[in-house]
RNA sequence: GGCCCCUUCGUCUAGUGGUCCAGGACAUCAGGUUCUCAUCCUGAAGAUCGCGGGUUCGAACCCCGCAGGGGUCACCA
């Protein structure tokens, strides 16, 4: 094992999590837990424009959710508090000010027109824009009402990104950004590298978004004086149309949604993980330990991936199938449908056995539980649209459904006994199973599917069995 | 427009010079499992490895161009 790593997830406050935030999260927890290292959660609440009241709890719920715990955060404190950026301008102040004694940064003192100015004139020389090129000759002294730029020293750099491999820009890529706002609060460009720093983050896991600005980071770190951490760049998750990077205006869902909606938090973490990860074998499906085990930063994807849902509702079944029924009983609490309060446990869970195998997220659970808990009324369609079924008369009908009616009133409805039972009957009615059995799930059910016969009436029970072979009965 | 990144079945991907006229998974289709749905099993279809040059006895893999896609050029992160 390598030595303990430090990796943070710092979201800004502005809305829900989604897939593209989770994995960002994920990988940078992965790497902590792998290495018996932390994971910090530090919320970048600079933009007050921007600020969702409620987005940093939700993002708290997201990841405790998905059960990316972190060591240090807002709300647990930690030994580099606060972990939040609004509660850490003295810090930022006091390594701008190193900055300003240092000649690396001043005050920019220009309105908002010269900058439009200064923007269209560079697009009109298809030019893209840098401030340096309008760097002030005389500076105003820094008095905190307007911005607080980096005098930047452009040149190249090569440099090694722990996903992308090497990279190499230009100096024309280095300007001179702002570090304090007006509003006196710092920019992302620039807390980042000072809270990263002062809360020893050994890599950085962000998005490709990040990748242009990447350049100036690491002169403004030079700048410092500082050796920046190991960075890994992730690929963008694409929207549906593959076209762009997904976003919340896609259709990208709330993570909550999903876990809402009966996606397990370890399938979640493996379909997301497996969007630009893989560990080299045919494996598909991982547990959570085996992630933190397996995970590595070199074998990340370079290139963007689509978000499959249908792939993520695959994953979900072969997760669920894989648990312990008393396992999935447990995470089912919430999902039954409401008349089975008048059900006990028992009778839950074996119905939960008989479609487990059936389920793709546990808020299909009233589709596919129903009819164990109401009695619908007879559904003729059912027989109608039946295709071997509709061809028989009612009467044929009938006396089958007679038949079957009077072997099962001796049943003890046990299940040794229902198969024996059903499999005489094929026998004494001379009937294939496509139409003797059909009628009575269909009776016994009124529903489109069922989990088989025998087990369906073993479960269902001797009383409500019967009565409902009556009602279709009567219904003929 | 400048700069940067990316490019293998519809989708997620394996593949780091010969065992690849490219393997797996999802989705699709067909068959099997005493009934439906699902599971499970078997099989089918599906990729001229973005294009064009080179290097090499040999290239999906190395080099060079090109094209396409994406990102970025904010007092947003």
């Amino acid at each position: 094992m390598s030595s303990p790593i430090r990796t943070r997830f710092a979201p800004s406050p502005t809305g829900y999590m989604h897939v593209g935030g989770v994995r960002t999260a994920l990988f940078a927890w992965l790497l902590a837990r792998q290495t018996g290292g932390q994971f910090v959660l530090r919320i970048e609440d600079t933009d007050r424009a921007r600020h969702v009241e409620g987005a940093e709890q939700h993002i708290i719920d997201s990841l405790k959710a998905l059960g990316l715990n972190y060591d240090e955060g807002p709300d647990i404190g930690g030994p580099f508090a606060p972990y939040r950026q609004s509660q850490r301008l003295d810090s930022y102040k006091r390594w701008a000010q190193q900055l300003i004694d240092s000649g690396r940064a001043y005050a920019d003192p220009y309105s908002a027109e010269d900058m439009q100015k200064f923007r269209d004139q560079a697009q009109a020389n298809k030019q893209p824009f840098l401030y340096r090129n309008h760097r002030p000759d005389k500076p105003p002294v820094w008095d905190g009402t307007m911005p607080l730029r980096f005098k930047s020293e452009p040149k190249a750099y090569q440099r090694i990104d722990a996903v992308m491999g090497e990279l190499s820009t230009g100096p024309e890529t280095i300007d001179d950004f702002i570090l304090i706002k007006s509003d006196g609060y710092p920019t992302y460009n620039f807390a980042h590298i000072i809270d990263d720093t002062e809360m020893r983050i050994s890599h950085i896991i962000r998005g490709q978004e990040f990748l242009a600005s990447i350049p100036n980071y690491l002169n403004l770190y030079e700048a410092l004086g500082l050796t920046p951490p190991i960075m890994a760049t992730m690929p963008h998750i694409m929207a549906p149309d593959g076209k762009k990077k997904l976003g919340k205006r896609d259709g990208a869902k709330d993570v909550l949604d999903y876990i809402r909606d009966g996606y397990l938090p370890e399938t979640m973490l493996n379909f997301i993980a497996s969007l630009g990860w893989n560990d080299g074998s045919e494996q598909e499906i991982f547990s959570v330990q085996e992630l933190i085990d397996k995970f590595s930063l070199d074998r990340v994807q370079r290139s963007g991936a689509r978000f499959d849902e249908q792939r993520l509702q695959w994953m979900n079944g072969a997760h669920i199938r894989n648990l312990a029924l008393d396992d999935l009983y447990a995470l089912c609490a919430a999902y039954w449908p409401a008349e089975a309060n008048q059900s006990n446990d028992n009778y839950k869970q074996q119905v939960l056995g008989l479609v487990q195998e059936r389920l793709k997220f546990l808020a299909e659970l009233p589709e596919l539980t129903g009819f164990f808990f109401i009695d619908l009324p007879v559904n003729p369609e059912l027989i109608t649209s039946n295709k071997q079924l509709s061809k028989l008369s009612q009467e044929e009908l009938k006396s089958y459904l007679e038949q079957a009616k009077a072997s099962l009133e001796q049943s003890d409805f046990s299940l040794d006994d229902l198969t024996s039972r059903l499999n005489d009957l094929l026998t004494t009615t001379g009937q294939k199973p496509g139409i003797l059995f059909s009628l009575i799930r269909i009776a016994t059910t009124q529903a489109p599917f069922s989990p088989s016969l025998a087990e369906t009436l073993a479960v269902l029970g001797k009383d409500r069995s019967l009565a409902r072979l009556n009602s279709q009965i009567n219904a003929l």
